[in-house]
RNA sequence: UCUAUCAGCCGACCAUCGUUCCGCUUGCUUGCAGGCGGAGAGGAAAGUCCGGACAGCAAAGGGCAGCAUACCGGUUAACAGCCGGCGUUGGGUACCAGGUUCGCCGGGUGUACCAACAGAGACAGUGCCACAGAAAAUUACUUCCGAUGCCCCAAGGGCAGGUAAAGUUGAAAACGUGAGGUAAGAGCUCACGAUGUUUGCUGGUGACAGCAUUCAUGGGUAAACCUUAUGCGCUGUAAUGCCACGUAAAUCCUGGUUUGGACGAAUUCUGUUUGUCCAAAGUAAGCGGCCCGUUUACUAUUCCCGAUUUCGGGAUCCCGGGAAGGGUAGGCAGCAAGAUUGCAACAGUAAUGUUGCAGCCAGAUAAAUGAUGGUCGUUCCGCGAAAGCGGGAUUACAGAAUCCGGCUUAUGGCUGAUAGAUUUU
RNA sequence: UGGGUUAUGGUGUAAAGGCAGCACAACAGAUUUUGAUUCUGUUUGUCUAGGUUCGAAUCCUAGUAACCCAA
């Protein structure tokens, strides 16, 4: 790392293990900003910080409206994701995070962006405060 | 200009940041990070409605059941698709005769036009056809008649009986019109016509068409059962094979024979024990429904009880089958060169096929192909005589998941070709 | 990805091809000083589009939506 100039979102960052996403949807810790909904979770892994993204189907019938929203979220995230990355690695713990599309309506992008800079600096503060239980 | 059909295309470039795969390269922690280069959604990728390839079920046999298809020929790997033809129905149009209130009306025939058709069989059989109506398929309500027979008997009437021409109902009513015939009637007979059937001839590969002939005329429904013909074994790439990790080598249920023959061995030697092979029966499993047929297996240690050569029952071990349950959620192959794409020539009415040249064109797996800004192009709105200026949009339907051939459904705009209609010259 | 089932008033559910019912709910009226209960009446429907048939909720074809199963 060390190179926080540059914002990646490549394989390793992504949540792929079925066995963690089963770990996290049952014991995981959850707070709502909406439209959106976070899972998280403390877990012992390889990667510093590992995000994974959904929209129900549900909701959307269209696979062409999951992939926006998907590839919406995903830009958004990639673009703010460093500063949470950051402050993990000085506080020397694992974290893997989900993040799901609970709305009914296509967002638009800067609303995207907005509540995840919201989700980030609450996800740095409950983390933060977890470290100094914990401690 | 509009409509229909067919074919093609859906913005371009630059900058910054990012994403999946491949190749080269640098570094080391040997599978990760950095750099450079290349590739990266569709006509329907969709629905999963058909058909195949491919894989597994040992091999994929026969019959029944089940499912699907249904005019003919061609095409194809295959198809319920496609192409060409045949027939039926409807429309249009032309002609013919008729009626007319001169506006037109209904009928018949032909056709090189258009559209639709689940378009085999109702003369193999069974079922069903509400209400209405006499009657919905061997029937008779109102009628008509009562020649024949019987009764009252002058006329005439009644009954037995005959009849289905006329009437009403209905979606559908027992070939149509005319004449003969009769007691009244009836294809009962005849003429013309309609529909079907038998046989023959001609044309056509064939569906079929034309002509002659024979017999008939009792509706509809097979997207009711069914009959006939043809086809189909079942399951699906999350199939399947391999590696790694891990669990349960645990639990429950069930099966693990009999007879005969040949060859050999042992022995207490004409009887026992045992090995191999063959045959028959039996049991189990497979050929995913059933039957036939067929294939495979029937290898087993020790102990206890009854009985005391044989045998019966039970437990343990081993093997086969099943049930429920436990574990894994990682990787590799399958998996991207093919019924392939483009162009050209040839064969064919066409669908399509053959040959030649050139090309390699997504491969993810909580699932890549994106975001921001600018210029140009396209288009919309407003102002304006115009040049132009300002603002907005950059699009419809929609996102690969084993791969192909179709079908169906959803779809905005632009370009070209063909056909038709209208207007102008 | 592959396979299957269902669709009938606001809700739950019946109906051999022949008048689309039942219960609850809603609304109105009666009873009551008022409300509840009870009684009477009314409204609202075959998922959509084609086809077969004289006639379709039912049969057939195509679509839409909802649900379920395999791992």
């Amino acid at each position: 790392m060390g190179n926080s100039q540059r914002y990646f979102y490549g394989k390793t960052d992504k949540l792929k293990s079925r066995k963690i996403i089963d770990l996290i949807f049952s014991k995981g810790k959850s707070f709502s900003n909406f439209p959106f909904r976070v899972i998280w979770m403390p877990v012992a892994n390889n990667a510093v910080l590992q995000t994974g993204i959904a929209v129900s189907s549900r909701n959307f019938k269209k696979a062409v409206d999951r992939n926006r929203i998907k590839r919406l979220m995903r830009e958004a995230y990639r673009l703010q994701k460093n500063e949470l990355a950051e402050s993990l690695i000085s506080h020397k713990i694992t974290l893997a995070v989900f993040i799901l599309y609970i709305g009914k309506e296509m967002p638009a992008y800067d609303v995207v962006f907005e509540k995840f800079t919201k989700i980030i600096s609450r996800l740095i503060k409950i983390t933060d405060a977890a470290i100094e239980e914990s401690v």
